[in-house]
DNA sequence: AATGAATGAGTATTCATTCAT
DNA sequence: GATGAATGAATACTCATTCAT
């Protein structure tokens, strides 16, 4: 039933596996370190070839942040905007669904090299400000204050607990992608862990009648 | 009065500013992007002479994070060993005083670096590891034990709490030395804002009765 | 007639134009003072280029020795093990190729550079040996071996006089290549006469029966 | 008795001790590889003082040859000239000698150097072919024309025979001077029996009347 | 579309020489 | 005399990008 050749197959599935590839790359080792030539081989076509789909390395990683970021996020928004029920069981539902979807897979480790690197390249800093760090702010903003409107949070600073809420989330992220990665002894990080304590200190800390 | 020939005096001079033109540059750029010759010549030296002095990059990094960040956690350790008082307080007096000589300072950049370059540099991340990660999560897991073991707080998992405490302070240091840097529009982070909301929702999560 | 294309022809070409160009810049200069920009650029390619067919200047240095002694050696080992006659003869034939096929052209001028630079690059020094030193000891050893055996030769010492008849080949190399290629006042050195010189007082030394 | 306080003796063997350094170095090294640092710490001197006394690289590498050849050259000069008895006898005696004082300690390797870095210096080789080479050459050559105007050696032609004789006494320096110092399996030197065999050979075969 | 040969700018490190002390 | 701090030219190797085939 499989009317089309293999080699159409192949030639359709180039840019997913070539920003599957990126991606692996990307986190494992930065964007200025990482080789167009490796990318291109670990996806089994040459160098010249990536260049017919990507003309550049700073294009080769927009796309792996699109591909791997930008859907989670409009979902996301979506999903708080219109969500009936308590922030708190939406919060813990986002957190969570954020890191089963990003932080398991390697999309977090985007995270890690736009920390490291956005000096270095600016453009891929604002683009990556605008596709991403902005969207998520505001989807957890309008959450916080949500609850708050609705009586359920206390009437906390909100940009300042968006911060405070996303940071560990961030960090188990950086951490795994940097010194998790290096088998060395050293403190470990169990995420779901991290995960569950987060939100109840959270939870309980914003609460409006702890108890 | 000054007795010591002008020589002599930048002769002493000469690891200290090398070791601020080094921090300076690798925060901004990282290690990798970091050229020597530039942190030379932002010291007024030559390359040459860097080299007098450091006889690696490698080795001019470590020496940047012992200037930088061992001392101050010796100093803490030793606090926390001998605190007589309740513990919320010295949390609050530890995560402050980091702020203000780390956080502020270009010290706390030297964290973005290592988590984006680690995998690049396992020896960089080893040494890192054993020199400031590890102790300072002693340290801190160590000011939680006292506290729970002094019914001052809650018996939440340690290691994991550690994490949850220290993700704020250095998701901060991160943001402000990668997109903060970068003069764009995007969410801004208020440092003295966001470390009084941390350490509003840590106590009242940790605190064994609250209110 | 031509089938293939310019290009094509150019690359199957590279590799023995960079031998060739590698061979006299060593031969000239050694092997530390050879830059291997210079190799590229008598090959008429870029520094890039040269790294695409061999992946470092020790690697180059090697194909070099293949490409110039490896062969004469083996096909010089399969004569002295098949040859009928007698050895004095063969001898003669063994040294005055030698001299046609080694001496003449640059290949003779790697000897140079290995006694120079033995002691700073043990490898190269190990590579040289097994390759090109020990086969040469070995075939001459046999020659003299079997002229001895066969009551032509006198029973001198093997290994010895190996050194005794192999010197002034090396040597009057060893001269061309450095003072002889000078242009400056001092003895000269007029090879056929030399050798028709070494050949008379050898054989005259070796043989049984003098007369 | 000794008047002279320590620090005078110091001062007055400071040429000696940074000649030998320097001799040792670079025979082991070669001359662009050796490095004047290295000399003068062997010399238990700072870099510059081993400036007050050569006002250069080259210069101290002329010092090195002055000091270990020229003296032997003069004096077996002289010997040639004068000497009453068989020339045969003499070659021996001079050879030999110069085995003894030049073959077995660091000096020769000084031929080595030569050899390999000629045509990068050509002052310093105009230098030594002025100053050793030809000497040497001239002295052998008179000692066979009287050897052959005696009627003690055949006819031979005088230069070549020159090239002949030295050759192996130079080539058996480099060797141990290279491959020799490496430590590795190959074809090993009997010095005194090269030199015995060579002998041999040689005088069988200059001799008028063999037997 | 696909290839991979070719390019050349970019960088850590070394070392002879100078000269202020 | 003696020191050693300072200099800067020199060089192997890498890698994003181009383009002839």
């Amino acid at each position: 039933m499989n009317t089309s050749p293999p080699r159409q197959r192949r030639k359709q599935a180039r840019p997913q596996e070539l920003l599957a590839a990126a991606l692996d790359l990307f986190v494992e080792k930065g964007f200025a370190a990482t080789r167009i030539e490796e990318v291109a081989a670990r996806a089994g076509v040459s160098k010249g070839t990536l260049y017919l789909y990507y003309p550049s390395k700073e294009e080769l990683f927009k796309a792996v942040v699109r591909e791997n970021l930008s859907g989670h996020i409009s979902e996301a928004t979506a999903l708080v905007a219109q969500h009936p029920g308590p922030m708190a069981e939406l919060l813990s539902y986002v957190l969570g669904e954020w890191w089963r979807r990003v932080g398991l897979g390697g999309a977090g480790g985007i995270t890690k090299i736009m920390m490291a690197e956005a000096r270095n390249f600016p453009e891929l800093a604002r683009f990556y400000m605008d596709e991403v760090i902005t969207p998520t702010h505001m989807l957890l903003a309008h959450l916080l204050s949500r609850g708050i409107a609705a009586g359920e949070f206390r009437p906390v600073p909100v940009s300042e607990t968006v911060h405070v809420l996303i940071a560990p989330m961030l960090h188990m992220i950086l951490y795994q992608h940097s010194f998790g990665a290096c088998a060395m002894a050293g403190p470990t990080i169990d995420p779901p862990a991290v995960l569950a304590v987060q939100l109840d200190l959270m939870l309980r800390g914003l609460r409006l009648r702890p108890g």
